[in-house]
DNA sequence: CATGAATGAGCCTTCATTCAT
DNA sequence: AATGAATGAAGGCTCATTCAT
C-alpha cells in the first residue's frame, strides 16, 4: 500500500556525484564514455540525451553544449572504440612470438572487444543503413581499419590483398559477434572450434 | 455539466466506399509485405505501425487486429524472408550443374538477398542485440538454416563439421553485406574479388 | 522462446458456444448479462463492446443491434439489477416473522446484492455524475426504489417521512458499500457491529 | 536512401516568449489545481492528460515531469481535497458554540465540499472499485479520517465507537452526496429535512 | 438475425531539443 | 560552463462503431 506520496517529484538520485565545471574536454569525455555504457546496454533508442547526460553526472542540457544532436555522441563513442581497439591491437602485434601466438592473442582481444560492444555495434550498424551521415563516419573509420591492416602485412597492395584483407575482417567480425552474442552456444555450435577456425584464418594473414 | 464525449467516426469526407478487403490472411500478407518495404527502408524506429497499415492499404487499428504489437511484423517479415531466401538456395542447389557452378549461383542468389533487404537485416540485428524476445525469435530462425545446411552436405554431424558451417554462414554473410550496402566498393575493395573469395568458401563447403 | 508463430491470428477461442439466431429478446438479454458480468468487474472503461459481445457469444455487429450505444447496456443491465434487487425485498417482506427477523433478513439480502455488484455499482455512480442521460434514468430508478419504500411502509406520505426514508436508504447503501467492497474491514471497522447498526436502523423504518 | 527524420522542433510560430514558470513545486501544485477541476467536471475517462496541462498552463510533456502517470494526479488532487477538508472540520470543531452549532457549521461545510467535488469523488469511487492501488490509497486516507474522528471524540476507542463512527461517517458522506448531485430534490426529497436529520447525527455523535 | 473485417479519432506517453538563469 | 524546467511533435495502441455479406 502506497504512502501518501510526498508532495514534490521524488528527490533527484544521481547515480554520479555531480563533477561541476570540469574542463570542456573532460566532460565531453565523461559524456562519452556514460553514452557508450548506455547504447551499449540498450541500444540508440533505448535511452534518451537525457539519461545520457544523467549517466554523466550533468543536466540535460549540458549533452548539447558538447554535442549537436543524439547521432553524434554515437559517433564519438565509435570512434572512441575505434581508436582504442586497434591500438590494442597494436600493442599485441609488437609483443612479437611465433605467428600462431600472435594470432591467437589478437582473435582474443577482438573476441573481448566484441563481447564488451556488442549492443554499440549492433546500434551502429542498424543506424549505418539508414543514415548517410553515419554511413560516411563508419565506412571513414573502416577505411582506417582496412589501411592498418596492409601496414601490418606490408605486403604489396594488390586489389586480390585487399579483397582478402576485407574478407578476414568481415569473416573475423561477423564470428566474434555471433560468439559475443551467445547466438554460436544457442546454435550449438562449438565455441572453441570456431576460436580455432578464427586464430587459423588470422595467422594465414600475418604469413601472406 | 458536459455530456461525455460519444465517440462516433466523423461524417465520411469522401464517398469512397469502404474497401472490404477480404479474408485475414490476405491482409496480413499485405501488411508483412508492406511492413518489410518499409522496414527495410528506413528501419524499425523510422516507421510506424500506422505508417505501415496505410501503406499495406488499411486504417491504423487494422494493424493491431493481425499483430500484438510493432515488433511483432518484423518478426514475422523476417520469418517470410528466410523462408524464402532457404527455398530459393533449395531450387539452386536441385538443379544440379559442376559444384563451381553451384557456388556461383548461390552466392549470387545470397547476394541479391542482401541487396534487397539490408536495411530489413541490419534493423532485425539492432532488435536482436537488446530484445530478448527478438533474440529468441532470430536465433530459432539461424538454427534451421544450420540444420539445412547440414542436411545438404550429408556429411557425418560433427561439432567441427558444424562450427565450419557456421563460419561459411557467418563469412558469406557479412561479406555480402559489406557489397549488398556499398561499403565494399566504399572501402576501395574489389567486389569482383570478393564475390570469388565468396565462392570459393562454398564450393569448398559443397564439396565437403 | 516463441515457437515460430503460425501465419495467422490466433484462432478465435469462443467462451461461449455460438447461440446463434435466438430470438431478439434471447439475444438481448444475453447481452445484458454478460455486460453485467464484465462491467461489474472491471468497470465501464474496462470492456468494451467486442468484448461484450464476445461474452455473451456474439460477434461484435450483433451488440450494436441490440443497443444504439455503449452506454445503453449498462442502463439495461442496471434496470433488470434493481427490479431484481426489489423482487427480493418484497419477497423477504411478504415472508414475515418479527420485525427484528425481517430487517435482518432485508439487510443481509442488500448486503449480498452489493457484494454481487459492486463494480457495477461504481461504475454507474460514476458515470451519473457525468452523464445527464444515465443521471436522468438514474434517478428514475431510484424514485421508483422510495416508492417502493412509501408503499411497504404504509405511513401517511409526509414530507419528513420521505426524508427519513432516503436517509435510510442512503445510509443503508453506502455502509453495504463500503462492507462489500472491504473497505470496512480495512480501516479495522468490525462488520458486525456494522451490520447490527444497519439492522436497527432498518427495524426503526418498519416500526414507523 | 532517406535520412531519420531528425526531431527538431518546428519553427515557433508564435514569438510568445517561454513562460519560464518558477518551482517545481508551483507546477506540481497548479497541475493539481487544474487536473482536480477537470476530472470533477468531466470524470477521469472525460478528461486526458494534455488537455490537464494545456489547463494549467503547460505542454503535454511536463505534466509527465511530475506524474508517472494518469492516476497519479488524480490520487493527488484526493489526498489535497481530503487534507483541505479536515482542515477546515479541524477549524470549526475549534471555533466553539453549543454542539448543535458546531453540528451546524460541519454538516454545512461537508455538503459544500460535497458540492464542489461530486465530480471528483464519484470518479476516485468508481477507479477504488477497480484498481488496487487505487483503492490502497483512498484507504489509507480513510483510516486517516476516522482517526482524526476518534481524536475529536476522545471517547474510549472501542469497536463500537469505531463502528458507530463509520457508519456516521459513511451516511453523512452518502447523503450528501446525494444533496450535492441534485438527486435528493430530484426524487421529491425535502433537502431541509435531510440536512436536518444529518445534523441530529453529527451532533449525536458530538455528544458521544 | 448475425457476422467480423475494417475504421479512424484520439488517448497516453516519450524524448530530442531549447533557453532563461 | 552548467542547469533543468519546459516544450510539443509524434508514436504506439485502443475501441466504439459501421457495413457489406
Amino acid at each position: 500500500m502506497p504512502a501518501p506520496r510526498p508532495r514534490r517529484p521524488a528527490a533527484r538520485r544521481l547515480k554520479v556525484p555531480r563533477p561541476r565545471r570540469g574542463t570542456p574536454v573532460e566532460t565531453r569525455d565523461r559524456l562519452v564514455a556514460a553514452a557508450a555504457q548506455e547504447l551499449n546496454r540498450v541500444g540508440f533508442h533505448g535511452t534518451d540525451t537525457n539519461r545520457i547526460a544523467r549517466a554523466a553526472g550533468y543536466a540535460p542540457g549540458t549533452f548539447y553544449k558538447h554535442f549537436p544532436d543524439k547521432r553524434a555522441v554515437l559517433l564519438a563513442a565509435y570512434e572512441a572504440w575505434v581508436t582504442t581497439e586497434w591500438q590494442a591491437i597494436g600493442r599485441l602485434l609488437a609483443e612479437g612470438g611465433t605467428a600462431a601466438a600472435r594470432a591467437e592473442r589478437i582473435v582474443e582481444a577482438v573476441l573481448d572487444f566484441h563481447r564488451t560492444w556488442r549492443g554499440l555495434r549492433a546500434s551502429l550498424r542498424a543506424l549505418v543503413a539508414i543514415d548517410p551521415d553515419v554511413r560516411a563516419f563508419y565506412w571513414a573509420q573502416r577505411r582506417r581499419q582496412l589501411d592498418s591492416l596492409r601496414a601490418i602485412r606490408k605486403t604489396a597492395a594488390s586489389a586480390a590483398a585487399r579483397a582478402a584483407d576485407a574478407q578476414l575482417l568481415y569473416g573475423l567480425e561477423r564470428v566474434c559477434d555471433a560468439i559475443a552474442e551467445g547466438e554460436a552456444r544457442a546454435l550449438g555450435v562449438d565455441e572453441a572450434a570456431l576460436v580455432d577456425g578464427l586464430v587459423a584464418m588470422v595467422r594465414g594473414a600475418l604469413a601472406r
